[in-house]
DNA sequence: ATTGTTAGTTATAATTATTATAAACTAATT
DNA sequence: AATTAGTTTATAATAATTATAACTAACAAT
C-alpha cells in the first residue's frame, strides 16, 4: 500500500484510478519517457476498466505538482514527460524522434554565472540534439 | 538587397512576402525571441499589406530549415523561435514565461561524455528555469 | 517581351493536443 | 448515515498547427 501512503501524504486522495496510474508509472524496472497518448495506450494494456483521458490528463498534471513526475523541455507536438525526476538531461535524436537519458556524470558541472536579479535557478536542463 | 540574394543562395525565392519577413525579423539592433502569434502582430504594425498566416508559417518553418531561425527548446502551448542563432542558451522565468538570453561564457564548456553510436551531436541547449 | 513551368501565397478546412464544463460519483469527515 | 469536498467522466470547447486546392508571382527558355 505504498502508493496510498504516497499520495495521502501529498494531499491526493488515493483513488482506484491514481493508484492504478502509479502502478503503470512507478512499478518498473527502470523509469521512463513517455507522452499523455503513450501513456494510456500502456494504462489501457495492463488494467482491465478503463480510465478517462481526462483523467489521464488530471492525474499526470497532479503527479507533476506533486514533483512525481517531469516535463522534460523539448518541441514536439506532444509533451514529453520522465518519471526518472532526479537532476538529469537528456539526448534527443533527431531522426528517430527518440529521447534518452543523459545523466548527471555524462556531463558534468554546469556554472551558470549570470544572475537574475530576484529569481533564483529551479533547474538546468541540457538537451543534446542528436541526428545521423 | 541584402536579403535577395541571402534566400536566393539558399535555393528560396525572394518574394515580396519573404523579404519582408526578413526586414521583421533581422533589421534590428538586437536578436530576440517569437511566438508566430507575436511575429504576426509585429507584421501587422510593421507592413502595410496583409500576409496570411499560413506563409508566416511556411516562412518561419523554412528559415528554420536553412537555419536562419532556432526552435528554443521549451514547453510552451506555442512554439518559440530565436533570431539568435548563434550557440547560447537560455533562462526561462516561470513566473513571468519570458525568455532571457544566456551567452555561451555565461554557463561555461559543456563537455557531453556518453556517445551514442552513429548518431553526432547537432547542438547542445541549456535551459535554466527561474522562480520567484 | 511572351510563354510555360515551378514555387509560393492565400483563405479556409481539417487535424490534433489540451483544457473547460458540468453532472455523476466516491472518499473522507462529522 | 449524512455531509462535504475532491475526483472522475463524457463531452464540448479551444487553440496551435498542418493540409488542401485555387490562385499568383518568379524564373528560365524561347
Amino acid at each position: 500500500m505504498k502508493y496510498i501512503d504516497k499520495l495521502r501524504n501529498s494531499g491526493l486522495r488515493p483513488t482506484k484510478q491514481r493508484l492504478q496510474i502509479c502502478k503503470v508509472l512507478f512499478d518498473t524496472e527502470k523509469t521512463f519517457h513517455f507522452t499523455i497518448n503513450e501513456l494510456e495506450h500502456k494504462i489501457k494494456e495492463k488494467i482491465d476498466n478503463k480510465i478517462s483521458l481526462a483523467t489521464v490528463y488530471n492525474t499526470v498534471h497532479a503527479f507533476e505538482k506533486k514533483g512525481y513526475l517531469k516535463q522534460i523541455p523539448i518541441n514536439s507536438n506532444q509533451t514529453y514527460f520522465d518519471t526518472n525526476v532526479t537532476d538529469h538531461h537528456h539526448f534527443y535524436d533527431l531522426n528517430d524522434q527518440r529521447l534518452i537519458d543523459l545523466e548527471n556524470s555524462d556531463v558534468g558541472p554546469i556554472n551558470i554565472k549570470k544572475k537574475i536579479n530576484g529569481k533564483r535557478i529551479k533547474s538546468v536542463e541540457v538537451l543534446v540534439k542528436l541526428e545521423d
